[in-house]
RNA sequence: GCGCCCUUCGUCUAUCGGUUAGGACGGCAGCCUUUCACGUUGCAAAGGCGGGUUCGAUUCCCGCAGGGCGCGCCA
């Protein structure tokens, strides 16, 4: 076996890093399923280290899996990705880059370093289950280096398709068995530090698999090197991969990126969050009215050291941001302090910020404005609006607990026009009308005018509200 | 089974061996609102367990427990 290394300029001219480094990042999700709270994780934390240093946030689909990557998946990441606001400066797809792995994939062959293999799924099942029961690592035992000219002919002749292996360095060039020893590879993570993954402990990585299907391990190496990505931010997950592809730089020549491994998220209850990650999908979010900086902005913040806080706006939250911030613990997603977060940022957006989608959801004319101020307080979900709309212009029903003290309340609901001192002067007159105070006097008052329990101040909904709505509501139409 | 990683208020976290263990969310209370909510001010709230090193351990080391991840012809 040889240590010369497949130099990347053979394969590639000109996709060595230019000596002036500019940060490029990337986010490349496989399109078998939707966005969800934990996958857009690494993508914000991709946008926010592009945006802080000036750098290029890539989408790469690595859709080489065509059994289970689906258009509509991807077209749906995209969508999210947009609404989400985590635009991408360029765009990559994998299945559009075939020839050029199968091209530098035979650079490795040529160089020694890919081997093939002809074991089939079932055969490597069997023989890891073996290794375990005799309490073996299941590594794999690097049979297909081993076969002779002649079986490899005779498979060949039984019609046998090869996968093909990457051979790592982690062995004595002199011991013929060619058992892996260990193998320490160290980078310095900018999230974890000092890291060190033992290649010694690791199974020879299938390249490319039986049918020519090129494999993530290599494409994902191929296309950093090509797309001179200088930084891979993604989940803890991947370390043993940070591992193996360390070596899969250097067998292709390639300085590789630098490399930050965040934690993953774990549920509310403390437990992985796998398993329900369907539910948590962004396009759920999304109908479930969240705004789309609120999610951002929570997917951002859990999990570092600064307070998850809504912010505004991607550039909101590059400022000030560092990977340092970012904890080695795993982080908990819970959906209640979702919704804390979005409720938040809708109390400080001002009407000019919210006027089109108010006009959206049927909420338009003069009163918008001074509606907006009178519930943002209220809301949680922007949805929510609509519904307080209603109860302002409206046709709803009332509650009346006490048809007797409503009734009293109607008589001396002041003439029009209101304004804000409307509600003071009437609720004056129907403390003295009733000899009502307090929550006696308020709380039927809410009820009646808006049928709820709770809800914003009712001084500056009363002429929101109107005296003929008011009249009806009170049961005296 | 083996390997790697993690463990500070309920939650997210700060702490480069000596701190009244700090902040944010949530909680509670006061204030505001002649009610609730909003807002605001204040308060309560934490080093998993057991050893070791040290004058001194949340901090360093070992063990245990709990949790996460990895060991794919998935990504």
């Amino acid at each position: 076996m040889t240590d010369t290394p497949v130099t990347t300029a053979a394969i590639a001219p000109g996709a060595t890093h230019p000596a002036s480094m500019n940060v490029a990042v990337r986010f490349a999700p496989s399109p078998t399923g939707r966005l969800h709270a934990g996958n857009i994780r690494p993508a914000v934390l991709n946008m926010m280290f592009a945006r802080s240093h000036g750098g290029t946030f890539m989408l790469r689909m690595d859709d080489t899996d065509r059994e289970r990557s689906k258009p509509q998946y991807a077209e749906a990441i995209e969508r999210d990705l947009t609404w989400l606001g985590l635009t991408w400066d360029r765009f990559a797809r994998q299945s559009d880059r075939l020839v050029r792995y199968q091209a530098v994939a035979e650079a490795l062959r040529a160089a020694g370093r890919l081997y093939s293999c002809y074991e089939s799924a079932d055969d490597l099942d069997r023989k890891r289950k073996r290794q375990l029961a005799r309490g073996l690592p299941p590594i794999y035992d690097r049979a297909g280096l081993k076969l002779t000219a002649d079986e490899r002919a005779q498979l060949e002749r039984e019609g046998r398709k090869p996968h093909w292996r990457l051979q790592l360095a982690n062995f004595d060039p002199s011991d013929q068995s060619l058992t892996p020893r260990p193998t320490p590879v160290t980078w310095t993570d900018l999230i974890r530090g000092e890291q060190t993954v033992d290649i010694g402990s690791l199974s020879d990585p299938v390249l490319i698999r039986e049918d020519g299907t090129p494999l993530y391990t290599f494409t994902s190496v191929v296309d950093d090197i090509d797309f001179s990505i200088t930084h891979v931010i993604r989940g803890e997950d991947h370390v043993t991969n940070t591992g193996v592809q360390m070596e899969l730089f250097g067998a292709l020549g390639a300085a590789p990126p630098a490399f930050a491994h965040h934690s993953l998220l774990i549920g509310a209850d403390g437990q992985a969050l796998s398993k329900r990650l369907d539910s948590l999908s962004i396009g759920g979010f999304r109908d479930a009215g969240f705004e789309p900086m609120a999610v951002l902005s929570h997917a951002a913040l859990i999990g570092t050291s600064d307070a998850v806080e809504p912010r505004m706006s991607v550039a909101d939250l590059a400022r000030g941001y560092s990977l340092a911030k970012v904890s080695t613990a795993p982080a908990r997603f819970d959906e209640a302090e979702l919704r804390s977060v979005n409720a938040r940022l809708l109390h400080g957006l001002a009407f000019g910020d919210v006027a089109d989608r108010l006009a959206h959801l049927g909420i338009a004319g003069g009163s918008a404005e001074a509606f907006w101020g009178a519930v943002r307080g209220n809301l949680s979900v922007m949805a929510e609006a609509k519904e307080w709309w209603a109860v302002v212009n409206g046709d709803i029903d009332g509650v009346i607990e006490d048809a007797a003290f409503a009734a009293k309340a109607a008589a001396v609901l002041p003439p029009e026009p209101w304004t804000l001192e409307t509600w003071p002067t009437w609720i004056d007159a129907v403390k003295r009308e009733t000899g009502a105070k307090g929550k006696g006097l308020f709380h039927p008052i809410r009820l009646a005018l808006t049928g709820r329990e709770t809800g914003p101040e009712l001084k500056p909904l009363l002429p929101l509200i109107g005296r003929d709505r008011a009249m009806k509501r009170l049961g005296s139409s």
